[in-house]
DNA sequence: GTCTATAGGCCGATAGAC
DNA sequence: GTCTATCGGCCTATAGAC
């Protein structure tokens, strides 16, 4: 039976399965935890979702689809300024943080749910797009040190103003790349 | 009743242990798999050690064992060139890669262990090194930039030969820290 | 939409024979 | 040192009342 896509309910589950999952990580979060902290039992929150795997996806759902259009864009436009497109998967993955910050941590978790070959396609493709598709390894090194740098600011400098944190993350970076000036 | 510290099983156990944490996560393996991969059966595993959680500790305790004698020999050193810093800290972080990348991919699972603390004291400590105990966002993020880049080369870059990995990836953290020359 | 009750499975861990 | 057998617990998921 099509129950509806959103309703206040089903967005509290997010909600408090995220708090819940970034607490503690995704695996030893049980729905049980998940219902008392709302004050509900476990079957209505298959009321809600299909499966406990129908939650986390619907959880990374938003993510994905923001990092896959961005990249489909970058891909589309050519030529594109290095701190650019480090600013542009800077931004989406701040808007998404909380769901970034699992991305990071909790890896084999979510490999279940095809993360992993996600994230490693992303990255190659990010990759491609700041260093080129035929880099050698000082290259490839540059390009993961200034990616994973991004991804590692927002989660360990989280208490900083999004401003500062922005321009303190690309400036490092962007010096990774070797592009000093920015 | 005191058991070996250390027997050919014993040590066969803590092999196909971390071969299975690290194809498929700690949380997600159990004792049975571990057990099964050995041709052995769980009870078996128990007369080596005392509880699941003592064979995990068991495997993570030489890379922190030679994280806090290298930590504290650097502090004591007192004038330290951030290019050798850093290539000791990923000499031994290689020496150890396979654990090194349990605790990059798995750190909600070994958050039961300390491992979190221990993390961030290490990278609070090795990031006070780098750039001094008052250092500002700015620096902080080129420091967490270098430090995080590191083990993501690691364990990125794992196929490449250690030589060329080591020169690559210290390059690149180097640049991030704003010392292109090294 | 939410509940009570429960099925069915895998887990970590232990007892006790060999 | 390793086995068979088993215990108690928590999990995901479902049946069916309200």
């Amino acid at each position: 039976m099509a129950r509806p896509r959103t309703s206040r309910t089903r967005e509290r589950i997010q909600e408090a399965a995220l708090e819940l999952f970034a607490e503690q990580g995704v695996r030893q979060t049980s729905l049980r935890q998940i219902a008392d902290r709302l004050s509900l039992t476990k079957p209505a929150l298959y009321y809600h979702f299909a499966s406990r795997e129908e939650l986390v996806a619907s959880l990374l759902q938003p993510l994905t689809d923001d990092l896959d259009a961005l990249l489909a864009e970058d891909e589309a436009a050519g030529d594109v300024d290095a701190r650019e497109l480090l600013g542009r998967y800077f931004d989406v993955s701040y808007r998404h943080r909380a769901v970034t910050g699992l991305m990071l941590r909790d890896l084999p978790t979510l490999s279940e749910f095809g993360v992993v070959e996600r994230i490693v396609d992303w990255r190659r493709r990010l990759t491609t797009l700041l260093v080129g598709p035929d880099a050698d390894v000082a290259a490839r090194a540059r390009a993961i040190v200034a990616l994973g740098g991004l991804g590692d600011c927002l989660v360990l400098l989280a208490d900083t103003p999004v401003d500062e944190l922005r321009t303190a993350a690309l400036d490092a970076a962007c010096a990774a790349l070797g592009h000093p000036a920015g």
